[in-house]
DNA sequence: AAAAAATCCTATAATTTTACTAGGAATTTT
DNA sequence: AAAATTCCTAGTAAAATTATAGGATTTTTT
């Protein structure tokens, strides 16, 4: 079980956009400077996070990146969904001539279904307002 | 997020030790062959499981491994742990003169504990004897 | 006593995944 | 027109995972 920098850096990355990029576009250069994260590695993870509608960003000069809504209806778990991929379904193929549902692949099948359940749940517990404000406190921001 | 093989692999096998090992021996080549794992491989699987106090092994011809304890008492969350590694701090080391804890890593960092203690408390929840219990009826085992 | 069957141990090879880099096209502002 | 930026995609490098191999040790069976 591991975290991967997918989600790591992403989330690291969604908290800077939510205290930084909150009323003007912030760059991907300025993220990955402050956050000392490889700045072409940071712009594909944005693909995603626009896509799940937690950044909207601004083309051309002057442009970049700001949080698409209030950071505290932004669960984390929404963002790490966004990046990493979810561990349930790595069962066999199930109901196939070769598995007809009875190996201890399938009998597992529910474990991992339960561990996700519960991890998103985790993460949803948690929105990015709360890391915000931390990040802003421990850094003397506003 | 993911489960690798390890994990995958070792609860397979725990499945396998607690339906077919319960009362004897039975040797590392058996069980590949019935979960379809890689003999070898499985190998390197037992030594942490051992550890654990999961598993018994005896030597020699006719020796092989058996269930260490009552399935019933075997939580998946041992089986877990024992072959993967936590995903909490892999953080940045903290309280460095690059990192005096102010980072968006250390702010991150009660989230993936908090999602590590709930992927625990999921994976606690379900034993090794239900399992085993499914798998015997799916395959009208006894 | 020898052979066979198994665990035990460790090194290394192959494969896959992850992390990162590079370069250029498109868009917008200055 | 130049500069600053997102956007897109292909490719490379590094690391981790998965799997293989070979032999040493232990115990049982013949």
């Amino acid at each position: 079980m591991k975290i991967s920098t997918k989600g790591k850096y992403g989330l690291k990355a969604m908290i800077d956009i939510a205290v930084f990029g909150k009323d003007n576009c912030i760059s991907i250069k300025s993220i990955a400077e402050r956050q000392h994260i490889s700045e072409s590695y940071l712009e594909q993870l944005i693909p995603p996070l626009k896509k799940a509608g937690l950044v909207k960003s601004v083309r051309g000069a002057g442009g970049g990146y700001r949080i698409a809504m209030n950071p505290k209806d932004i669960k984390v778990g929404s963002i790490l969904r966004a990046l990493e991929d979810s561990f349930s379904q790595d069962c066999c193929n199930e109901k196939t001539a070769a598995c007809p549902d009875t190996c201890t692949c399938c009998v597992s099948k529910g474990v991992w279904e339960k561990m996700q359940a519960s991890l998103n749940e985790a993460a949803d517990s948690i929105n990015l307002e709360e890391l915000a404000t931390e990040y802003k406190e421990v850094n003397n921001i506003e």
